[in-house]
DNA sequence: TTGCGGTGAGAACGATAGTTCTCTATGGTG
DNA sequence: CACCATAGAGAACTATCGTTCTCACCGCAA
């Protein structure tokens, strides 16, 4: 076995998933180094260069991570209202709502690390449109199967108004934007049926 | 007077202020130094620090400065299309939508500014927030005017609207959540009459 | 004419950070 | 037991960048 000191390969690649998490969604990407992920995982250099051997691959593999456990998250806040008797979109916003209240928001990381790229690192910003993609495509199967008469391109419009939402609440320090979209989403809804 | 070779102070205020909207911009404000603002400006890095003392000095100085072009351009594009016989709600979207489709566009200048800022750079987020309320506030006048009967927080919706929108375009490279969101600013307004 | 203030050009300084390298130790395998 | 791949600790290398400093120059006022 791996000597006390040492984490095996799985925790080590945890370790450091779990810090890049906290520290490149609280500080930005430019704003955490290298050695900030080390001392917070616990690895050393060595170790995170093997596992990772670029920033840009760290950064990217971050992103894949947070996609899933981001969209998980999401679909299950958004499952438990709708089994509670929540009208679904007001589910969708409801999510974003929570997200938003807890603490440590600071908008969506995905928006957060594209607005940071400063050259065209195609990586992730694929990574970021897939997230979109996803969020969007979630949305709609949730939107589409609640309200069969809703118009195309009500779910991409949901999408719309989630980033809004998502980027002007952390812009204000305020949930007004999400109460804003979320009256505008019940609007819509109620003008289709 | 100054030697030929260098500018008066409102030139070199000026030429700077251009190249920093050009380049922060483009590059973002991290992937910009000093150096590349004295190349593109043409004047020295001793005037540059003597106009602005400090990169987070001459940072809230692009920023007021953008702001105040932004908003008239925003305004103008609005009364125009409206002078036009276009539907108030279709004009401000169709004016994001002009923007979008210029050369270069690469989103919000002051949402990725935010996304960018690690720190708690507090007058930057001022000017930020700023921005966006005084967006709002024209958003309503116009909308207000034009809808009487519009609910209160329509405005507001219309400014998550217009910032997701902006921000996913964005992401995508396409217009297509503009459009999105034009037909649910739309069909809201149509809920109301 | 002689300083003086402001300027350009660019070197220099100090800090930070991505990445690699050295040295040492440890545990599994032949 | 000896060997080797791998790990930790941290120094070292290299590059970038914000900021300041040096030196030479020029126009203007006393």
């Amino acid at each position: 076995m791996s000597p006390a000191s040492t984490l095996s390969r799985e925790s080590a690649q945890e370790s450091i998933l779990r810090s890049a998490d906290q520290l490149f969604y609280e500080r930005g990407i430019a704003g955490v180094g290298m050695a900030d992920v080390r001392d917070s995982a616990g690895v050393s250099l060595r170790r995170l260069y093997s596992l990772h051997p670029s920033k840009s691959d760290l950064v990217a593999a971050w992103l894949e991570d947070r996609h899933q456990t981001w969209m998980r998250w999401f679909a299950d806040s958004v499952d438990r209202q709708v089994v509670d008797g929540v009208e679904p979109v007001r589910a969708i916003l409801g999510a974003i709502e929570e997200w938003a209240t807890s603490p440590g928001y600071r908008g969506c990381a995905f928006l957060n690390a594209i607005a940071e790229t400063t050259e065209i690192d195609d990586r992730h910003r694929a990574i970021v449109a897939d997230h979109k993609r996803a969020l969007i495509q979630h949305v709609s199967v949730v939107v589409h199967g609640a309200y069969p008469s809703a118009p195309e391109w009500f779910a991409s419009a949901l999408g719309v108004l989630i980033d809004g939402a998502v980027v002007d609440s952390a812009v204000f320090g305020s949930l007004a934007p999400i109460a804003d979209a979320s009256s505008a989403a019940s609007t819509l809804v109620d003008s289709f049926t």
